[in-house]
DNA sequence: CTGAAAGCGCTTACAG
DNA sequence: CTGAAAGCGCTTACAG
């Protein structure tokens, strides 16, 4: 026999389709005896209302898509199960939608989200250009990326999170640390702070960019070339893998850490952290972050007229390991 | 104005709403000025067909479950974005169901997908006594996990990565590796190949396991405890983030690797290997497992009398670092 | 307290 | 080549 449908529950009942309707909810004034009847034809069928039939009836899809570079990642699987969890918390379900690192998968992904009628969006990519997002008309909700005045934005204090980098490495008696991010745009705030804690010290700033697009070889390649031909005592890392990186040339050339080499990481993920827990890391508060984007979609979803408030930075803090 | 539907554009175009839909959908014989007046109006309108309702009627969901113990482990986080991947090339969204490592969650996950009408399940988890599977009555696919006659099983070759582990230490020198794993039941391959080299070899087997429900931290102390009482030369542990704890363990009590321990793990995945490029491990070929099992529900899911053969175990490889 | 009917947004035979 | 009607599996006013 096929998937029982709520007819077939009905029929064994003995009810219509409308009283068994009203018993799977529990609306309206059932009688115990035909409660009895409904639960156990329910039972007896093994019968799971069809989901997607009340989607299309209530207009709500109880679905969030969550955009991510790549789950892959230390930070966005994180990410990816805080968010999942909040979500399901909250009686939603998650479509992964991994962009595997390319805008184009990105912008595909936002249209077939809104084909798919989920209910909102949360987003935690950083393409340049993406224009979809314009177009739509759901509720999105951005991690650490501005889209608009439309859209709000949950995040944690980058600014501080330099600071705390920066003042770290020349407590610990760097002279010269440099900084490695994947782009040194003016809306970077770790850069930002880490130009200014220099400055502040009458220390010449400098700041390695190794390209948004590069690969991890390429990257590797880049940083690795940029230390050995320019000294310096002090590495700030824009995230652990970078700092990593940074930790493995260091073993390569012989360079002690952090007699001769200082290592400072960010994002402090807790599988990096598991895997190299000696790593001093500036750490985001990755879980709050994901629960706070689900708060504020909620939000939007359950009220449409929720007024759209730009999030404050969520505290960082620094981790201290022997790498510094 | 609301979400235009098929009505709208069918208004707008002057044709009725099953002419739009047969343009949308490209079927029969249309004129080309009505493609064009139908073609227009959706841009116009900024038309997507509301895939709901799309699934409603074609039984069918284009969508895929995905569980997980948890998508912040490196290799789960790998598995997912290939999963992903190739299930987006076939036309699949994907839900990603993240149990966070808890049994219950699991058996709920299986419930709310069946409720959901996802075409199919693959499941990556490792729970015992999750009943659910049994009754299901959609597609599904194992990865790594017996769970019953009727479902294939998509692995790599782990009795060949246990040979390879434990051959690589002893060529290196090892006489007392000890084999650290979760848990040390009959089908642990892995285990049981270890057992069977060191007793080829005239040498002592050992396997310590640190449980199944051990967090991070209990993990980590039972280890660091395990290696501290029991002098060994060698650890050939089931996953790199054990395997770092290792590590880890020998940098804070001043042993020397790989002169005084030996450290082999398993996965290696991509972003651990970016993270520690010098650990020797048991490299799973993580998409091909995943693009593997994806190639075998979409069969099931196309082909409801597809055979359910048991797969040949996918190839593993040692991969060298200076851990031993 | 319960049932018949309409409708969610589409697609698909069936006529014409 | 195009339209009217039925139907996917439910829920929800509206009667009774």
């Amino acid at each position: 026999m096929n998937r029982p449908k709520l007819q077939d529950v009905a029929a064994r009942a003995g009810v219509s389709v409308a009283t068994a309707s009203r018993v799977l909810n529990n609306r309206g004034y059932l009688s115990d005896d035909i409660r009895r009847r409904v639960d156990e034809a329910v039972a007896e069928l093994g019968y799971r209302p069809n989901e997607i039939a009340r989607s299309l009836i209530g207009q709500r899809s109880a679905l969030v898509g969550l955009i991510v570079p790549t789950v892959a990642d230390a930070f966005f699987g994180e990410l990816a199960t805080h968010v999942e969890g909040a979500l399901a918390q909250r009686g939603y379900k998650m479509l992964l939608c991994d962009c595997h690192n390319t805008p184009e998968r990105e912008e595909k992904y936002l249209d077939l989200l809104q084909g798919n009628r989920v209910d909102g969006i949360i987003t935690s990519t950083h393409n340049r250009n993406v224009a979809g997002y314009g177009r739509a008309d759901l509720p999105i909700v951005a991690i650490d990326r501005r889209l608009g005045e439309q859209i709000p934005t949950v995040r944690s204090d980058n600014r501080t999170g330099g600071f705390l980098a920066t003042e770290h490495l020349i407590a610990r008696g760097s002279r010269s640390a440099v900084h490695i991010t994947a782009t040194d745009h003016p809306g970077n705030e770790r850069a930002a702070a880490y130009r200014e804690r220099m400055a502040a010290h009458g220390l010449e700033a400098r700041v390695m960019a190794y390209g948004f697009g590069a690969s991890v070889d390429e990257r590797r390649a880049a940083i690795e070339t940029w230390l050995t031909v320019n000294p310096c005592d002090g590495v700030f890392a824009s995230d652990d893998v970078t700092a990593l990186m940074a930790l493995d040339w260091a073993r390569k050339t012989g360079r002690r850490v952090p007699e001769d080499l200082r290592i400072v990481g960010y994002d402090g993920s807790a599988a990096l952290h598991t895997a190299v827990p000696g790593l001093t890391t500036v750490r985001q508060p990755i879980e709050r972050m994901a629960v706070r984007a689900v708060e504020v979609l909620v939000a939007r979803m359950t009220d449409a007229t929720a007024s759209v408030e730009q999030e404050p930075p969520l505290p960082v803090e620094l981790r201290h390991g022997w790498t510094s």
